[in-house]
RNA sequence: GGGUAGGUACCGAAGUGGCCAAACGGGGCGGACUGUAAAUCCGCUGGCUUACGCCUUCGUUGGUUCGAAUCCAACCCUGCCCA
């Protein structure tokens, strides 16, 4: 393929490129790039925003290019402060290996094992002493690092910076060195990281490496930036319902930001938003599960939403082991959907109508009821049970 | 090291001896309306309890008091200014 070629496919989608030149260069040396990606395993799920960089990483890899895969196990202990307003809690190197673990395995739900190199890079931290800490410090200045608007933000806001937020940055930045990145990938919130490794790849006389950075993708709040703390994504792993439903919720305003960045294609301005967004969801769903699986949920989605036919649904069975309405309720939740719920939360969604019983709100919390198998107990919005 | 301002529930922010489980706003949840959209309206938003009430919570620990988020002491943490 000829450069010129491969640089409009990889151009897709891209935020920024620094420099589209030198990709255009490099895509000309004819031999395998090393396209890095590091990602922090800070929490043990991946999502649609970690999607749509493997996704490009993919497409590296579907040029014949080679992906480094850096498990950040090291960084995730001192906490990228990358958009974030305050310092993040550092995690124990337990959490991070178990996080680290299911990253590989979700990873390669996008990403070909057989172009994948995976490192780790603890494998390098944590064998540094600190002289070679300081010397490495000593390759960049305090201002360069306070740059970045982040702190700045702090700074305005009186919000303190730890010294050890810092070295974050430069963590990243040696990451490419080690690993001799041709490419680096980021969200464009990694842009400060990412400018970093080129600044300490030349000083160690390498070639820098471009930078190419995607839209960081919105939560399905619609405003904050996705991420598993803020609980506004959808998990690359969650059930094929699951992933439906939360696509389903969205607003509209946020769906035509969804379609090119997770479809690549513009929302047709004319088109139905209620089918838009199914059709949004079902290819998401298709993506990450199967095309059987987006057919079933679409057709199980209609009936029980559209059509309210919630009796039709294939919901959990739940047998009521209690009497009163508020326990039985709240051992729905925890049996069926692994959810704890106080009592007096419970009492709430009772006496505000939540609870119903074959459509039939059940506002009584003091209620002892009597329930017929087949009996559909709906607990709120997206959860109901059938009895068994 | 010195000076000074602070640390309140998910977040922001009131409260400065009893009427404080703690105003108000945001967020979240539920209801109505809808397309699991938006906007709007209404309700709820520490736990246990049918309820009376009880328990835990206002940086930490101790103290004063009949009674403390509020007063005192020590300690921990943070911002700003100075060095």
């Amino acid at each position: 393929m000829q450069p010129d070629e491969a640089l409009s496919i990889l151009k897709q989608g891209a935020a920024q490129i620094i420099s589209e030149a030198e990709l255009r260069q490099k895509l000309a040396l004819g031999r395998p790039l090393r396209v890095k990606l590091g990602v922090d395993p800070t929490s043990p799920d991946l999502h649609l925003g970690h999607a749509l960089i493997l996704q490009k990483l993919r497409q590296f890899q579907d040029l014949g290019h080679q992906a480094v895969l850096i498990i950040g196990d090291f960084t995730s202990m001192i906490g990228d402060p990358s958009g974030r307003s305050a310092t993040r809690p550092q995690l124990s190197r337990e959490q991070v290996e178990a996080n680290a673990e299911t990253y590989r395995a979700q990873a390669f739900k996008v990403l070909d094992p057989a172009r994948t190199q995976l490192v780790a890079n603890g494998d390098w931290f944590s064998k540094m002493g600190f002289e070679e800490i300081i010397r490495l410090n000593s390759m960049v200045t305090l201002q360069q690092m306070l740059q970045r608007e982040d702190f700045r933000n702090r700074i305005d806001h009186a919000q303190p910076i730890h010294a050890h937020e810092i070295q974050y940055p430069i963590m990243q930045g040696w990451d490419s060195v080690m690993v001799k990145a041709d490419v680096e990938l980021g969200g464009t919130d990694q842009l400060f990281n990412n400018l970093v490794g080129r600044d300490l790849q030349k000083q160690q006389g390498q070639p820098q490496q471009v930078v190419l950075v995607l839209p960081i993708i919105e939560g399905l709040d619609g405003s904050m930036k996705m991420s598993k703390s803020l609980g506004n994504y959808v998990g690359l792993t969650e059930p094929a319902s699951e992933m439906f439903g939360k696509l389903m919720s969205i607003s509209d305003e946020l769906m035509a930001r969804y379609y090119p960045l997770l479809l690549g294609q513009t929302l047709d301005p004319k088109a139905h938003p209620l089918e838009a967004k199914k059709h949004l969801a079902s290819a998401i769903v298709e993506k990450y599960h199967s095309r059987a699986a987006a057919q079933k949920t679409i057709e199980e989605w209609n009936a029980r939403f559209s059509e309210k036919r919630l009796a039709d649904a294939d919901l959990p069975a739940f047998h009521p082991e209690d009497l009163d309405l508020v326990s039985i309720v709240t051992s729905a939740y925890t049996t069926s959907f692994a959810l704890t719920k106080s009592r007096a939360d419970v009492r709430r969604l009772i006496e505000q109508g939540s609870v119903q019983l074959d459509g039939e709100k059940l506002r009584d919390p003091k209620a002892t009821l009597q329930f017929k198998p087949g009996q559909v107990l709906r607990l709120d919005k997206t959860r109901a049970v059938r009895i068994a």
